[in-house]
Formats: structure tokens, C-alpha cells, sequence
DNA sequence: TCAAAAGTGTTCGCTTTACACCCATGC
DNA sequence: GCATGGGTGTAAAGCGAACACTTTTGA
């Protein structure tokens, strides 16, 4: 075992972590985002991020770095992309490893931590308003072929909740009765006992028919359907 | 400007190169690999990497690999993810990045380096068995949606050499009607000058409408289809 | 003349879409 | 009783899937 004499770099991971937003009537996708205490950008709003440990994990330094805003437990955790270009941090070579998170609620938060509109987000330090905007093209395209919203809901909720999580991530409006079907006929979700009441009609409970991540066949056929061995 | 007091990490590229192959009559995708020449590994199979230097984009280091090896100028290439796992190289952290690239043809390689199945490699270093697998599943999946298949074929070619692309990579049979709608549908390729001859009807030359990766729209209509502002 | 691949249309069934009314509850 | 959201079916259009024969060339 020879020792590697190459250059070594700093790495960090940075967290995309989404909530949907029940405020102000419709619902809007959120984004956890921190003020940075310290140049550079100081002041300036940042996705929270933090150096990997020697011997951790790239998925464990983001859930620390998740635990430290207050989100034990995202329902949904996956990578993103990787960002590498030499002079995106002014300190020096930084290569970032962002992560998509995803939470039912914006639960409140510890520290310099804010949850902020994700499609009109503020001026991010760095290149993350680019990380965002992957991370949000990546929610959009999983919504249609995956069951990922099951990590922007709770365990039980209604199909309305499921439509609106969906209307406001793609940002506009699904028939009703087509929406139902489609999911159903997917088996995304399964009926769940219980009802929730309001002053109107109660509303049947349901919940994932799988708490992780599954792509859905079926949704639809694309340019190779049809491929048989 | 504060340094940053953090660990640090080798970062290292590593590239899925990914070919047709022609010979043997029916066509089967090829990755190209290199031989280690020293421990850990000595002797196996792996994917061409590099570790990336000071100032160094990551992508210009994945471009330095596939030179390395003799191929200039990829059709396509982009990131796939990332693999931190602390244990991954036994000679110490390695964070290594891996990129997807595509070529035409098996060209003649430099060194070390060998084409060799794609579907059936041998047993290979490190998690590249694992990086080569996320790879060849990531090119399933664009191909479905979008223009990627021109990373797999030179600038003109027929609609049976595209065809026979999809049919290599998602293993399978694909009626040859059906198929040239869709393509012609889609607008995904043009007619081209020219037309190749052989012992048999010459056959209509095409090329790509877009040289770069399209999302092709209108490809299926997913869950969220009819979403409307 | 033979082999080999190119080129071409139609039918059937399913999925998607568009669309409007009644229901159950809380206040 | 009224406001609010929940729940449901049908008809038309578009798309995907299946399927066979003729054409053109080189050898």
C-alpha cells in the first residue's frame, strides 16, 4: 500500500432541504437556508453546508449538518450533483457535495437557520442558487416517475394534501378526478384507517403503499417501451 | 478571507466510458478499463481514474482520464455521483467522482487500457462494479427521455444504427415501425444528405436535431402531465 | 436470382383528457 | 342554511402496440 502523493482538497457537503409551506393559503415549496455568520458572504443567505470529517461519510456529514439546523429525520435523503470548479469558494478549493432533503413540515429551526420561498429564494452565497435549481429540476422530474412525495407529506394524509404537494411543486393545477385515479391505479398510495374531519365532508386518510423511494412502472411509456430479451 | 482549518481529502475522477461494439454481429455496449499496475488491486480491472489536481475542474480531470487512454473529445460526458464511503480505497480517503462518456466506437486505446462488456465485465476494483452499474442504469434512463443516444453514433447514420443503439442498451427488441415514428415524431433526429449503400437498399442518412442533451418533451405524459399555470 | 436490410400503414385497445354535480361536515 | 372541501363517472381523442409485404441493392 504506497501512500497517494496527489493533491488533497476540502470537501464539503451541502443540504437542499425542502419542506412544503401551508402558509398564505397555497402551499409553496420551501428551502432551509442559514446567515452566514463569517466572510465571505457575510451576512449573505447560504444553503447549510459543512466540511467532511476524515473517516466520515458524505451522507453522514449531511444529516449532521441536517441536525444542527433541528431536522433530525428528513423523510427523504439523496445526493445531488457534485461541484467542483477551482475558484468557487474565494477561500480556496472547496468540492461540494450536495444532497436533496425532504421534509413534511418547516418545522422550526435552530441557530442562523430561516426557511425561505425555494422558487424565489434570496441571493445565495456561492454557486447555490445553482445547487437549488438542480435540486428543484430533480424534485419536479422524480414527482413524475417516483413516489418521492412521499417525503414532503406525513405518514397519513389525504389525496388533496398529495394534489396540492404536487401542484405546487410542478406549479399548476391537476384535475382532481384524473389525479385520484392516477394515483390510485399506481398504487402509490394505499387507504389508511381514519378520517380527517373539517367543516366539510371527511376526508379519507391514505399513506405510501412503500416508504422508499420507488420508481414507478407503468407511469408511462417512453421511447423504448416494448423492449423484450 | 479566514483559512479553512477542515480535513482534507484526496478527491480522485473516475470515468465509465462507454462504446457500441459491432463485432460478433449484433451490437453490445463495451466500457473501457485499465489493468492496475501497482497494489491495492495489482494486476485487476478498473475504471480509468485520476486523482484531480490543485486548480483542477473535476470535469477537466474526467477529460485528462479519457486522454490518457487515447480518447479525445467524448461525444458526451456527464457527472454521475459521487462515492465518499471512508473505506472505499484501503489506502486511505479517497472521495472520488465519477463521469459518464460516451464514444461512437471502440477506438484504439493507449497503455493499459482495453474495452471490454459492459453487461458482463470482470470483477473490477474498488465499488467501480457499482459505479459502472449507476452508469449503465443512468444511460437506460436517458435514452427513454431524451437525445442521448448521440453520444453513441458518429454524425450521420441510419435509423437502424439508432435503433440498434436502443436496442443494445436496454436489451430487447424494439419493432422497427414503431420506432422510426417515434424518433421522426419527436424530431429527435433530421434527414441528413446521403444515403449508405450496401448488399441491399440504400439506406436514408440522419443526424441528430440537437448536437447537445435534450429532454425530449411530449416523450410520455407522466403523473404530473397537464400541469398548467 | 438470391440474400439482406430498408422502407411503409392500418387496426385495436388503452390511457389521457376534459368536464359538472352531489355529499358530508362545522359553524 | 351556508360555506368549504370531498368524492365520483363518462365520452372523445390520442398514443402505443401489433403486425406483413414490397423495394433496392450487391454478390
Amino acid at each position: 500500500m504506497s501512500p497517494l502523493p496527489q493533491a488533497s482538497h476540502r470537501v464539503a457537503a451541502d443540504v437542499v432541504a425542502l419542506a412544503p409551506n401551508a402558509a398564505g393559503g397555497n402551499l409553496t415549496p420551501v428551502v432551509l437556508t442559514v446567515r452566514r455568520p463569517r466572510p465571505p458572504f457575510e451576512g449573505d443567505w447560504a444553503l447549510p453546508g459543512t466540511m467532511v470529517r476524515s473517516g466520515e461519510d458524505l451522507e453522514a456529514a449531511a444529516r449532521r449538518v441536517l441536525a444542527a439546523a433541528g431536522l433530525l429525520q428528513p423523510r427523504h435523503l439523496e445526493q445531488l450533483a457534485t461541484f467542483g470548479a477551482p475558484d468557487r469558494d474565494p477561500r480556496g478549493r472547496v468540492v461540494s457535495v450536495s444532497y436533496l432533503a425532504l421534509v413534511p413540515q418547516p418545522t422550526p429551526v435552530l441557530g442562523a437557520a430561516r426557511w425561505c420561498s425555494a422558487c424565489a429564494p434570496p441571493t445565495l452565497a456561492f454557486d447555490h442558487e445553482q445547487i437549488l435549481a438542480g435540486a428543484l429540476q430533480r424534485l419536479r422530474g422524480k414527482l413524475s416517475y417516483s413516489n418521492i412525495a412521499y417525503g414532503l407529506l406525513p405518514e397519513a394524509f389525504t389525496l388533496s394534501d398529495l394534489q396540492r404537494i404536487y401542484e405546487a411543486v410542478l406549479g399548476g393545477q391537476l384535475d382532481r378526478r384524473n389525479f385520484r385515479k392516477k394515483v390510485l391505479a399506481l398504487d402509490m398510495v394505499t387507504e389508511a384507517p381514519g378520517q380527517r374531519r373539517g367543516p366539510h365532508r371527511p376526508a379519507q386518510l391514505y399513506r405510501f403503499s412503500s416508504r422508499v423511494l420507488t420508481v414507478l412502472d407503468d407511469v408511462a411509456p417512453p421511447i423504448g417501451a416494448g423492449a423484450r430479451p
